[in-house]
RNA sequence: GCCGAAGUGGCGGAAUGGCAGACGCGACGGUCUCAAAAACCGUUGGAGGUGACUCCGUGUGGGUUCGACUCCCACCUUCGGCACCA
């Protein structure tokens, strides 16, 4: 060890520093978009949060990875969009004002005050001069002029609807807010079903391209692409118009056309009965007087029952026969129809036919109820025989029992049943082929406060008209009380309610719901291309100036919904010529969550028993309050959890890692921790951990690593600095000596790496690679003894390589160095290969595959060279023995293998 | 049940057909200190051997290849999504 090293001061990275960095960029503007105009462009997006307030190291990590991105982009010289803003409206801030009495305004702004500060602390840095609210009636004019697009468009409709409804809380829920046993996560209470009116954007118009255009979505994670794709749930089948007799008639002219969606037009011979949803319009004029009572109480029941509970795979089939029966198109049979909740109105046309003998769900309905079964498909094989059949046969085979189709080998080929069945059904005037999408249209009504009014009059004649476009925005009127009575809160404002219809004079109502937030989410990347435009939603020029987006980065809790909507939207918009894209996100990273272990300290009430506090006991279930530490040991263990014995003696219960949260306790707040260990740190620590799309785990330990890492950096170019400035100044790199090419080798190796690292997302590699450098200068230092060129290049270089991950501290050492203005204008490094080249290299030598030895070689050795030094070799020889070589295989500048 | 992803040291992870375990954490040993912390240096997949070294090792079993963590087949486990969708 040198003399030089063991006398090198340790110095510390000091927090202090950043806060006069951050105010520097601001007042540079150095991340305001337009600053390099000319420069490529490049759009760079993190989904916008809901603001609960103060914000803590698990909210962090979207921003620090959008942050680092953007950093990256504007060193490298490009025009970066990074905006901002906030997705204001909705529930908490309601539920907050109905309990507290306070302002969702207030409480909403107070909370976005709160969430900006901790970002601006954290060193996060946006072009704010784009912020958008979408509480702000600047803002939400435009939802509902998106709104009124639509609805000129045809694509917003008013339409019946069934909703839950909680008769407690007297309000409307959303789908997500009734638990699986169908009760109100808010009052506990059983929900119910009611028709309401309620407006639909009509989204299943673009199931197609929707579905279709995943496909052009290479730079999404192929799983949020196939979620995509089960959501909207395309299938493939026929509608077959059968004809429903009324109950005691056999005259075909009595009857209603009944059309069925099926997948399997082809097993239509083999169908049994029919069943329609309870639901189902037809339901009341087809029951016969004897089976009415019945029936009304089977239908009240499935009404009673949540969506889950209907469709739960397990329960038992039930379901009622309504005393009428249809008349099947292919074959002329009368087939009784049933009525059953496993059959849903949603889905299809709500009807189905039963094919029992090749329908999993069909084949239990009939057994349950002693219904025939009859086979149309004969697997190769095997004999089927309806009768004693023990389940459904729903694979190959070749028809049977199927009129014009009998023998058609099944499938959904080219020249196979179902293909043929359709083209029967088509020719003879009883069905069609068609296209069936599990995507429903989006329900945008909420009958909620805090939200988007509809911009929309009500005239007495039931006439429905939009408010002119010049007296929008329909701003959200003061109320008194936001308890949803059944209706939206905004009802009662009935000086708000009751206006004139501008057109005619006449009185008209307005619309009384909000829009579901996610209609604000679904444009505001549209909006941040031109936030402060007072004229128009964006101008056009803007639009095609940013969009797409080319990076977003996001959860994957929004994997489907807001994702979905957005790219309607964006397809609507497309097609109204305002956007260049179809598509509003080019490329989507989804990022893993913070997780840290929970520590519970446990009361000690005698050398070996502890007591569990309440809370833990409840959570964990533990049978008793107090355990002997072996006892609790297992106990534990059975949980997920450790005991861990602290210094003092005491125990500590330590959970396993869970998602930061408010609910769990366990987030690490923003402000407190970056004034004590810097915003770098908590960048190095969550960054460094794991690869970003991974759950991480913050652990004291992790922190402690990062902050080595930066104290490291500071101790070896902290006391050189005026050093490095000469040196810098002095000229010529002098290559002669080998510690210099090394170093000056391992910088090119490294820029080259984190280049590439930090493009793909890998920023736990990139943070290795220059981790290495610093070993590998932190060796050369202390060797050399001296700040040649070499180094003091690679010390400027180190700097700007770091920009991205450290970024105060890599001003710091831009400023140290001698740099002028800001690091994010100093260029990324570009790597030289030259540099990267080898005189010598190391070959590995190999006996049939496994290594035996290392050789240095010249790096232009030709393949006959190695070759003659591999079969030479002592070591090789020594394996080889006294066997024959029967080939050689060179991979030049990797290794010889010999195989014997 | 169906679809998808992933299984590598004590831990997070690296290597995407060519030296398994980069980088970090932890642990152990040392230097400094009255002492501790910090910092620094060294060791650290397992087994064997005084040692140079040897054998084994990427969930399990097969396969392709001169060569497999990497490609193919089957299975096991874990996580995620969907789930009576006709």
């Amino acid at each position: 060890m040198s003399e030089a090293s063991t006398k090198r001061r340790v110095e510390r990275f000091d927090p202090a520093i950043e806060p006069k960095w951050r105010e520097f960029w601001a007042r540079e503007g150095i991340f305001t978009a337009g600053r390099r105009s000319g420069a490529p462009r490049r759009y760079i997006l993190e989904m916008f949060p809901y603001p609960s307030g103060d914000l803590h190291i698990g909210h962090l990590k979207n921003y620090v990875i959008g942050d680092a991105l953007t950093r990256y982009y504007v060193i490298r010289g490009y025009d970066v969009l990074h905006p901002f803003g906030w997705d204001a409206f909705g529930l908490p801030a309601e539920n907050a004002a109905i309990k507290y009495g306070r302002h969702p305004r207030e409480w909403t702004y107070s909370n976005i005050a709160e969430s900006k500060k901790s970002l601006d602390v954290a060193g996060i840095m946006y072009d704010w001069s784009r912020e958008v609210t979408t509480c702000s009636p600047d803002y939400y004019r435009w939802n509902q002029w998106l709104f009124q697009l639509l609805y000129r468009k045809g694509l917003a409709y008013r339409a019946r609807a069934t909703v839950n409804w909680d008769p407690v809380d007297q309000t409307v829920l959303a789908n997500e807010q009734v638990d699986a046993e169908g009760r109100s996560w808010r009052s506990g209470a059983k929900v119910e079903k009611r028709e309401l009116e309620q407006w639909f954007f009509k989204i299943t118009a673009y199931a197609e391209r929707l579905l279709n255009d995943l496909d052009k979505l290479e730079h999404w994670p192929e799983r949020v692409r196939t979620m995509q794709r089960n959501w909207i749930g395309k299938s493939e089948g026929a509608e077959v118009t059968f004809l429903a007799l009324p109950p005691g008639s056999d005259a075909p002219e009595d009857a209603d056309p009944l059309v069925v969606f099926t997948t399997r037009p082809d097993t239509l011979w083999g169908a049994t009965f029919m069943v329609l949803a309870p639901e189902h319009p037809l339901v009341a004029k087809l029951t016969a007087p004897e089976r009415q009572a019945e029936a009304a109480a089977y239908i009240a029941r499935a009404r009673m029952e949540s969506e889950i509970e209907r469709t739960s795979t397990t329960r038992e089939k039930s379901g009622v026969f309504i005393g009428s029966y249809a008349i099947n198109p292919v074959n002329d049979e009368r087939i009784p129809i049933w009525i059953a909740d496993y059959v849903l109105m949603g889905y299809g046309t709500g009807a189905i036919m039963a094919v029992p003998a090749h329908d999993e769900r069909d084949f239990e309905f009939a057994r349950a109820f002693g219904l025939p079964v009859r086979v149309v498909v004969q697997p190769p094989g095997q004999e089927l025989d309806g009768d004693t059949m023990a389940e459904a046969w729903p694979g190959d085979g070749v028809m049977v029992n199927s009129g014009p189709i009998n023998g058609v080998p099944a499938g959904k080929e080219e020249g196979q049943s179902v293909k043929a069945a359709i083209a029967w059904l088509e020719a003879h005037g009883r069905g069609k082929g068609t296209v069936n999408y599990r995507l429903r249209d989006w329900l945008i009504s909420r009958q909620r406060y805090w939200g988007t009014p509809i911009p929309m009059l009500h005239l007495d004649d039931g006439t429905i008209k939009p408010v002119p476009a010049d007296q929008l925005p329909v701003v959200l009127p003061e109320v008194q009380d936001y308890l949803p009575r059944g209706k939206s809160p905004l009802a009662a404002a009935e000086h708000w309610v009751n206006t004139l219809d501008p057109e005619t004079g006449r009185p008209a109502r307005r619309d009384t719901d909000t829009m579901d937030t996610f209609v604000d989410s679904s444009w505001y990347f549209l909006r941040f291309c031109d936030a402060q435009n007072g004229n128009e939603i964006f101008s056009k020029e803007a639009a095609y100036n940013w969009m797409p987006v080319d990076q977003y980065i996001g959860g994957i809790e929004h994997a489907i919904l807001h994702l979905l909507y957005s790219r309607f939207i964006t397809k609507v918009l497309y097609d109204e010529g305002l956007v260049p894209d179809d598509e509003p996100f080019k490329a989507l990273f989804t990022q893993g969550m913070v997780q840290r272990r929970v520590r519970t300290p446990l009361e000690r009430i005698s050398p070996d028993i502890v007591r569990f506090p309440e809370e833990l006991r409840r959570k964990l279930e533990l049978p008793a309050e107090a355990q002997t530490i072996e006892h609790a040991r297992t106990v534990l263990k059975d949980r997920g959890y450790t005991l861990e014995a602290e210094n003092d003696g005491s125990w500590t219960a330590v959970s396993g890692p869970v998602t930061m949260s408010k609910s769990a306790g366990n987030g690490i707040p923003v402000g407190p921790f970056v004034r004590q260990y810097g915003s770098d740190v908590a960048r190095i620590v969550v960054l460094f951990a794991a690869p970003p799309e991974n759950s991480m785990e913050w652990t004291d330990e992790g922190v402690a690593g990062a902050q080595r890492f930066l104290n490291r950096i500071v101790t070896l170019f902290g006391a050189d600095r005026e050093a490095i400035v000469a040196a810098l100044n002095a000229g010529h790199d002098d290559l002669s000596g080998d510690a210099e090419r090394t170093l000056h080798r391992k910088l090119h190796e490294t820029i080259k790496k984190v280049t590439l690292d930090t493009e793909q997302f890998r920023f736990n590699t990139a943070i290795a690679a220059l981790m290495e450098l610093l070993n590998e200068a932190t060796r050369y230092r202390a060797d050399t003894g001296a700040v040649t060129p070499v180094f003091a290049r690679m010390a400027s270089t180190f700097a700007r390589l770091l920009a991205p991950f450290a970024p105060h501290l890599a001003e710091e050492l831009h400023l140290w160095f001698g740099g002028s203005g800001s690091v994010y204008d100093a260029g990324w490094p570009e790597w030289d290969e030259t540099a990267l080249a080898l005189e010598e290299i190391e070959v590995v030598l190999q006996v049939n595959g496994k290594l035996r030895g290392r050789i240095m070689v010249p790096a232009d050795a030709d393949e006959q060279q190695l070759r003659e030094w591999a079969i030479s070799n002592p070591r090789v020889l020594s394996f080889v023995g006294d066997r024959t070589v029967r080939r050689i295989v060179v991979v030049p500048g990797k290794l010889v293998n010999v195989v014997v």
